[in-house]
DNA sequence: TCAGAATATGTAAGCGGTTACATTCGAATA
DNA sequence: TATTCGAATGTAACCGCTTACATATTCTGA
């Protein structure tokens, strides 16, 4: 069985040969350190021009120790919203001449065997995490002593030195709560999206505090679960709507239960917003094109991904002493449209 | 600064010394490959638990020219679906213990890059290519004589022993054409995904054909143009129902279009599907919550992905000269909802 | 019991780069 | 022109692993 590089991989060797200079001289150009005369460095580059020369990423790995590659790990569940984020991430890793491997995992042990894999077998120089049920409150423990760099998004590992990026979750949903408050809602049920999910639980949290801090019709529970699906949302609201008095508004944890919300008023013969103003959170693309049009929260995905990377980047050049912990937190602006019924 | 592995990375030495054999003999049962004693295999394989040692595959792909990983180009634009193709894909290879380098690119200049770099930099051991608007009619042409396993996906790039893996578009797209017909329509309009996208293209085709086909209110043009947003849709509406007479009903390259010509309906007051039938393509999770609910085509986007990752592993194993040029068509199913005025 | 075969293990040369150190070169100075 | 010294380049070891080949060990059977 040949080479699977084709047969015709061109090496150092091969570049210094035809250059006539030794694979140190022509190493140094490629690293374009030290002194290298002119003259030389001119033609070793014509050379490595003609003959498509790239390093072996192996071999350079192995001795430099250093990879260019970020680790990314993400849930094997609901996918909606992850490869905003890998853009994100990869339009700046790449634009810095660092590549992304990527996993994906479904529980705990699985993450754990993945990353263990990538970190010793020396795959990358960095991980970024996104692990939305990964909170310190379940009990998940990544083993973190291995000394890369590490960001987290959306959960909170609060691991030494690491970057941890956040959407600012809970003041978004108590500026919600705020707003239906004002728009009078006294009964307002929440759709939770599972209460390991990050997110969700601060979501959660918003809605809690909106409850105590605004007026409410006396002590109430409208609190159902979800799980961020379409049809999770419709069966909560058919639920929710079986209680009497009736919620008059749903906050659901994500755009997609909202969308199931919707429809399952639509069929109760509920008018949205009307008898019941419905939020989401996320601002999906077709929520603007709902009927009606979904008030939610809007998330900018591309920009956590960026944040993300930039923040690798930066670890990855700092010295493993000088890193910090730290935390960003991206606030989140709602977009107010017709479902909860404050036009 | 010390190292990146977090300066205790355990090589093959220490488990040789540990273990009191050479690092041959610990090779070989990594490799559980040759006659080791099973007392030897043994008592290696302890030390190896012990140290928790995984052999830096730097050092393994440098020797063997492997680097168990694949790489994966997908297309900047568009993120809604490319997610869950990642995850079946991901979870086969990783299965198989291979891991995916991953990278978009939003013009063909820097697909080429990157894949020049992943290839020449013995990056990967094979290519799986996510590149809807990369087909023969439009000149893309990838240079690719790297001889590692290539797998295509939705594109029709014709390289020779590589896999293709396509939907089968246009027959879905055809039948839908019948279904309408079928329930009276005569004048069916189409709003197009990109004149360069294979998926929007073939579903063209198919509707082109359906129109052919199937009783029409004479030559008719009701082909415009969208880009697989919800805006876009929403605009080809308004635009298609300024016609006289109107079309009855919208055929639209992708759910998120037809979610917009929805919304557009809505606006103009008109009903769907009683005024205006409306269909998709796709089958989005959120299709089924629609106002009406949302006749469409389903696309298995995790079998997709699986697939790929098949073709891949099968064709790493296969000695490139045995190769063969293989296209793989996924059959689709329709899925009758409201909005086509079928019930 | 021991020669010889078969099997298990060790030795050392690379894989394709980087880099410390040695060497050579060229320019400046005397 | 000879000497000196810094800059440019070359030499070779090494990164962690695999593997061809050499060597040691065990197992046969006479």
């Amino acid at each position: 069985m040949s080479s699977t590089y084709g047969d015709q991989m061109t090496t150092i060797k091969d570049v210094a040969k035809v250059a006539n200079v030794s694979t140190a001289t022509v190493s140094r150009v490629l690293n374009n350190s030290d002194k290298v005369r002119s003259a030389t460095r001119e033609r070793v580059n014509t050379v490595i021009q003609e003959l498509n020369f790239i390093p072996n990423a192996a071999a350079v790995g192995l001795q430099r120790k250093k990879t260019k590659t970020v680790g990314l790990i993400f849930p094997d569940a609901s996918a909606y919203c992850f490869a905003e984020i890998i853009q994100g991430i990869n339009r700046h890793l790449s634009q810095n001449d660092h590549q992304i491997l990527i996993s994906s995992a479904h529980d705990e042990a699985e993450e754990i065997k993945i990353i263990n894999g990538f970190v010793r077998g020396g795959r990358i120089d960095g991980l970024i995490m996104m692990m939305p049920s990964a909170n310190g409150n379940n009990g998940f423990r990544i083993p973190l002593a291995y000394k890369i760099p590490e960001v987290f998004i959306s959960c909170e590992i609060n691991a030494p030195r690491s970057t941890t990026i956040l959407l600012d979750n809970y003041n978004a949903a108590t500026e919600m709560m705020e707003h239906l408050s004002k728009l009078g809602h006294k009964r307002i049920a929440f759709i939770h999206g599972g209460e390991h999910n990050y997110d969700a639980h601060e979501r959660y949290r918003g809605y809690m505090d909106g409850m105590k801090a605004y007026p409410t019709d006396g002590e109430l529970n409208l609190v159902v679960m979800g799980n961020f699906t379409e049809s999770s949302g419709f069966q909560a609201t058919l639920e929710l709507m079986k209680r009497n008095p009736r919620p008059t508004a749903i906050f659901a944890a994500n755009d997609a239960m909202a969308i199931g919300a919707i429809e399952a008023a639509r069929a109760l013969k509920l008018r949205v917003p009307a008898d019941l103003a419905i939020v989401g959170f996320d601002d999906i693309s077709s929520a603007a094109y709902m009927d009606p049009a979904l008030t939610t929260v809007h998330v900018p995905l591309r920009r956590l991904g960026h944040l993300a990377a930039e923040a690798m980047l930066k670890n990855l050049k700092t010295n493993p002493a000088d890193r910090t912990t730290e935390k960003i937190i991206i606030p989140l602006q709602h977009i107010i449209r017709r479902s909860c019924g404050s036009e």
